[in-house]
DNA sequence: AAATGACGGGG
DNA sequence: GTGTACGTCATTT
């Protein structure tokens, strides 16, 4: 055995059994090359409460003669503020808590269990003070070629050169969605920053980045080889979690090859998830953007090349999905080329997204104190959640549960009046200025004390009193939340200090570093109102929601009443302000105005100007930027299982809207649309809607159309399996819309029902946004019904 | 009115 | 893995 010290900055922990025993295994990164260090110095543990005294406790678990419980510790704590004394029980391995809490938690002198449902690693980082994607100096001991950590310190280092991968698969789909036990992977598309620019294929195309193997399982095992000879410590993708990831899985399977990702050389996992499907490559993390862009952006589609055009400014042309087979049939040499041009391409821009985005999760992961990948899909409630975890444990403070089901759904039920949402003036305005104030939740948080300790629930109360509201927050002692939240925003505003003085990559870092701490601070109000949290509270949502309303409602005052500017939309923190022409400068004085007479660090800002904008209801809008850029909130319908036809209808309508500002041009779009529906002018392509069979067909309990669709093809001798998308077709006929609905292979064009389609699809998809241009839904509906009799239609 | 089921991205 | 989303919409029952 010998001692030696090692550095790394910490990529991931995990566990793994031995003897009976979890040891987590620090997966670290030193400016050359990744290594493993094991601990078997942490033990899993859980807190317990008690009715009357401790030791009658204590006692009563001891007589279970247990032997998975190794220790009964008490321990001094607080709970929510106030001074507790808990059981701390420790068990032999991590997946012994949730038998053992089971028990324990039903004896009868036990009032509750804590802390029982904490992963082992994350356990693991919080207790020993870890910081991933920071550096670690480590004592440990050499045996058998393995080091064990005996003591581990955190310390300040800039994030040595990460090895990144981003990937891409293109499959052969012939019946339009690829069906994994015929269809396969034909390219595998490798960008790197370690300089790898290549397509892994099949078949022999010239092109000087194309790598042809001699089939699919050879291609599939190259790219295996390609991940483990360059040692990549990041894998990013685009749906990579959803999509590539299980599809590889998937080919795996039925062509009977393993593939070995993982550090330790095992196979990548798939772990399922609520959200999307977790992929697991020990030792590795995998990242997937798409989540992250939608969690960041917001915008009307997130399909990868609206999403390149939007983030990194570049129109990149698309291989239409449905078409990638027919090119690759086709064997033609220029074709071929061209698919892998495209293919390399995807590639390539999810790599760039990576480096638009990893920078920002590199910090979050150091802020919120857990690993990079657990943090890259953290959704803003489950940061603050695992960031107040952790100053929990250092405050010596017990976490406060997560609801169980019914306490859930109580919380769910308890509504309370949130942001103020003005009723937009309705219809097509012009020269548009947005404001918002986004430091104002935080702020107010601090500003107010507001806190699940702090409250005090009295009608009669003074100080510090919520508007409308019967409650007032004691400022005689700072909150738990409060006081993390100050922090967490002073260190925001030095590190915005700094980065007036910084330049280059200095100031970048600093840059991305203040963006993450406005992530996390803008999420604590949320967090409080959130249901499913730990420390949730409704008084104090409620209460930064009603101070919120105060101060946006008193800034639109000023807007209107001081400015004498038209307010014609606002939520919760913003505000849609008409600008008289050539008046831009009153932008200015407005903002000037308004940030001298709000208290505090609580600021208004300008987002934007649009020359343009359709406002339909609250939360439903599109707006025009100057150059051109739409910008629509709650008008997409851009799902599959709307028909082609509906989706473009309301694309061109919004479009014509905002550019040309005409409803009568947009109406006339939709009157041509329900023309050639009548006329059958329609191609078969335009009116099919694609839905997924998610189980076996004989588990549905109600037989919506595409379930209906699917049974037809089973006659017909079609064997139907979940994941499968069923085209279909709603046909003429007095029966239910279900009963209408027939499989797209089997219907001509003679056969579809137009009034269907004009009635369930054209008209929902756009009477609510020429409703608000003084076309009302009665007058589409009946201009589409007097069809033979009026000029409308003739 | 309540219950059920599907959407997103990927090819 | 000591963790199971989310908000919205259409259609059926």
């Amino acid at each position: 055995m010998i001692k030696m010290i090692v550095e790394g900055l910490l990529l991931d922990v995990d566990y793994v059994t031995k003897d009976n025993k979890a040891v987590l295994r620090l997966f670290l990164k030193d400016s050359k090359e990744a290594f493993l260090v094991y601990d078997e110095n942490f033990e899993p543990y859980f807190y317990v409460f008690a009715k009357e005294s401790l030791e009658k406790t204590k006692k009563e678990i001891e007589n279970l003669n247990d032997r998975r419980i190794i220790k009964i510790e008490k321990c001094k704590k607080k709970f929510i503020g106030k001074d507790v004394e808990v059981l701390k029980v420790v068990v032999d391995h991590p997946q012994s808590v949730p038998k053992v809490r089971e028990v324990i938690k039903n004896l009868q002198s036990v009032e509750m269990i804590a802390e029982y449902d904490i992963p082992y690693a994350r356990r693991y980082v919080i207790d020993k003070g870890l910081i991933p994607m920071q550096w670690l100096r480590i004592e440990c001991n050499k045996s058998n070629n393995m080091l064990f950590a005996e003591k581990i310190e955190v310390f300040e280092k800039d994030i040595p050169e990460l090895k990144i991968l981003a990937f891409d698969i293109e499959v052969y789909n012939p019946k339009g969605a690829p069906r994994f036990d015929r269809d396969p992977i034909i390219m595998i598309n490798l960008v790197s920053n370690t300089g790898l620019k290549k397509v892994l294929t099949w078949k022999e195309i010239e092109e000087d980045f194309v790598e042809t193997c001699i089939s699919e399982k050879a291609m599939i095992k190259r790219f295996e080889e390609i991940i483990n000879e360059e040692d990549f410590d990041i894998i990013i993708g685009y749906n990579s979690s959803a999509f590539d990831f299980p599809y590889l899985k998937k080919r795996l399977e039925k062509l009977g090859v393993s593939i070995y990702l993982g550090r330790d050389k095992t196979p990548f996992k798939i772990e399922a998830r609520a959200e999307v499907p977790e992929v697991k490559i020990n030792g590795r993390v995998h990242i997937d953007l798409y989540p992250i862009v939608r969690r960041n952006i917001s915008l009307s589609s997130y399909v990868l090349e609206n999403v390149v055009k939007e983030i990194l400014g570049i129109e990149k042309e698309k291989i239409e999905g449905k078409d990638i087979w027919r090119v690759w049939d086709k064997n033609d040499k220029e074709g071929l080329a061209r698919l892998a041009r495209y293919a390399l391409e995807d590639a390539y821009y999810t790599f760039e997204l990576g480096k638009k985005f990893l920078p920002l999760y590199y910090e979050l992961s150091r802020l919120v104190k857990q690993p990079l990948q657990d943090v890259s899909r953290m959704t803003a409630g489950q940061l603050v959640e695992w960031f107040l975890l952790r100053e929990a444990y250092y405050r010596n403070e017990v976490a406060p549960n997560k609801p169980k089901k019914e306490e859930l759904k109580a919380r769910e039920e308890e509504t309370y009046v949130g942001g103020y949402v003005m009723e937009p003036k309705k219809g097509i305005k012009e020269n548009i200025a947005v404001f918002d104030f986004r430091s104002l939740y935080p702020s107010i948080i601090v500003t107010h004390n507001i806190d699940p300790s702090t409250l005090i629930i009295d009608k009669n109360c003074r100080e510090n009193k919520v508007p409308e509201l019967g409650y007032c927050f004691s400022k005689e002692k700072e909150g738990f939340i409060p006081s993390i939240l100050k922090m967490l925003i002073e260190k925001r505003q030095k590190v915005k200090k700094k980065m007036k003085e910084a330049k280059g990559i200095e100031k970048k870092f600093l840059d991305v570093q203040q963006k993450a701490l406005k992530i996390l601070a803008n999420s604590f109000y949320g967090y409080m109102g959130y249901a499913r949290a730990r420390w949730y509270r409704r008084e104090c949502a409620e209460s930064v929601a009603a101070f919120a309303r105060y101060y946006i409602k008193k800034v639109m005052e000023i807007a209107e009443k001081e400015f004498n500017l038209e307010v014609v939309y606002g939520d919760t923190d913003s505000l849609f302000v008409l600008i008289p022409e050539n008046k831009k400068e009153v932008i200015e004085e407005f903002l000037n105005y308004v940030n001298k007479s709000l208290p505090g660090n609580i600021e208004l800002e300008f987002e934007g100007f649009y020359k343009r904008g359709i406002f339909v209801t609250k939360k439903k809008y599109a707006l025009i930027s100057e150059d051109g850029k739409i910008v629509a909130k709650g008008l997409e319908v851009v799902r599959r299982d709307w028909a082609k036809i509906a989706k473009e209808t309301q694309q061109k309508v919004i479009e014509v809207l905002l550019k040309e500002g005409s409803p009568e041009k947009a109406l006339e779009i939709v009157r041509n649309v329900i023309k050639k529906i009548k006329n059958r002018k329609v191609s078969l392509d335009d009116i099919t809607i694609y839905t997924q069979i998610t189980k076996n067909i004989s588990e549905y309990k109600t037989l919506e159309p595409h379930v209906v669709a699917a049974k037809k093809l089973q006659k017909k001798g079609i064997k139907i399996s979940p994941g499968m998308i069923i085209g279909y077709v709603i046909t003429k006929g007095s029966k239910s819309i279900s009963q209408r609905a027939e499989p797209i292979d089997y219907v001509s064009l003679d056969d579809y029902d137009p009034d269907y389609y004009i009635e369930n699809q054209i008209l929902p998809a756009v009477e609510r946004i020429f409703e608000v241009v003084g076309y009302s839904k009665s007058f589409l509906r009946a201009s589409e019904k007097q069809q033979t009799l009026t000029r409308w239609f003739s």
